[in-house]
DNA sequence: GTCTATAGCGCGATAGAC
DNA sequence: GTCTATCGCGCTATAGAC
């Protein structure tokens, strides 16, 4: 997803909105053409079938994270490895508008089941669960390391009318993604 | 959704699952009509539409959460009262099955984007998000009650392939929303 | 690099027999 | 209550002119 202004570029903006806010299946390339003022046939000079156009930036997201997978699993297993991981995640997050793909992704979920890159990207995500805490691990925790990511991603669209800031959603996502990492015990602690 | 084995139900119980593992759109009458081993034409019997179909299912489940919605209103806005919401709406929700229909929901929202019964099953959600904190509190404690409700319905999906029975998922759930509820100020709180 | 025109298909939905 | 047969439509994708 390159931030240039060339038509490739702007099939793959146009595309990504609609796709996220209508739906994979439910937006023809008719509309994506007539929303840039050209016609079906101009799309399939840059991109050789639908398909291809939502390829093209499902592929380095997953590389993203990967590489953050790759970091984390060459960690000692702590729990000081799992906040930083959690931390690089937000910081990409913020870094890149990765959680654009995520809604797409999260959004058109039955669409993509059997699409190789979307199963790559779901893939990823849930090894990044793995690595917050063991496939082993009673349910809550597992729910909570689910919640911690899940956190990440939600706190864009959490209040979507409301005054925050970019910034502040970071920030709102990583501290309650932390705290699901590491609940305090409550039998002993003070409200 | 009854429980009785008539042609009708079947179709009900048919068409969820595939509209909740393939997409809406991407499943055709005909793959219902296969899966149940009849022709198209015979669905047209039951339901005049493919949407009545899903109208059929989201309609009450609407109902079930404004009845919760109405209670809560009527309490006073405690957090106990808060607490006795996320209890009632968790007992509903094993009780009822009402994530399977939440989980297509979910997985559909494009699709049901500009649906009748699927807004206002989407609004209510959203209201119950407002009773469990107010509009204008800070982003993370809003991030929070959204968790808290994700949580209930994620807890049905999280390690699907895991030994959890659906009590001990309703009682993960009930936990780790309750805990979102009631954060523990972590300043004074021992780890 | 974008156009017009169209092929080919599967869809939701309907008509009418049994 | 379920069948066969079919209509009309909009879709992805392609061919070939400019």
């Amino acid at each position: 997803m390159k931030e240039q202004g060339d038509t490739r570029s702007r099939i793959q903006e146009v595309a990504l909105e609609l796709f996220t806010e209508h739906g994979y299946e439910a937006t023809s390339l008719r509309e994506i053409a007539e929303r840039l003022g050209v016609t079906k046939a101009a799309l399939y000079y840059h991109f050789r079938t639908k398909d291809e156009i939502i390829t093209s930036f499902m592929q380095d997201r997953a590389e993203a994270v990967k590489e953050i997978l790759e970091w984390g699993r060459a960690q000692p297993r702590t729990q000081e490895t799992r906040r930083e991981v959690v931390r690089r995640y937000a910081e990409m997050m913020a870094r890149t508008g990765h959680h654009r793909v995520m809604r797409f992704l999260e959004r058109n979920q039955t669409a993509l089941r059997d699409h190789p890159k979307g199963e790559v990207l779901r893939k990823t995500t849930l090894q990044m669960i793995d690595l917050l805490s063991d496939p082993g691990d009673p349910l809550p925790v597992r729910l909570r390391s689910s919640l911690a990511l899940f956190a990440l991603h939600a706190s864009w669209f959490v209040d979507p009318d409301g005054p925050h800031t970019d910034d502040e959603r970071t920030e709102a996502a990583l501290q309650v993604a932390l705290e699901l990492l590491d609940p305090v015990d409550r039998s002993t602690a003070t409200r």
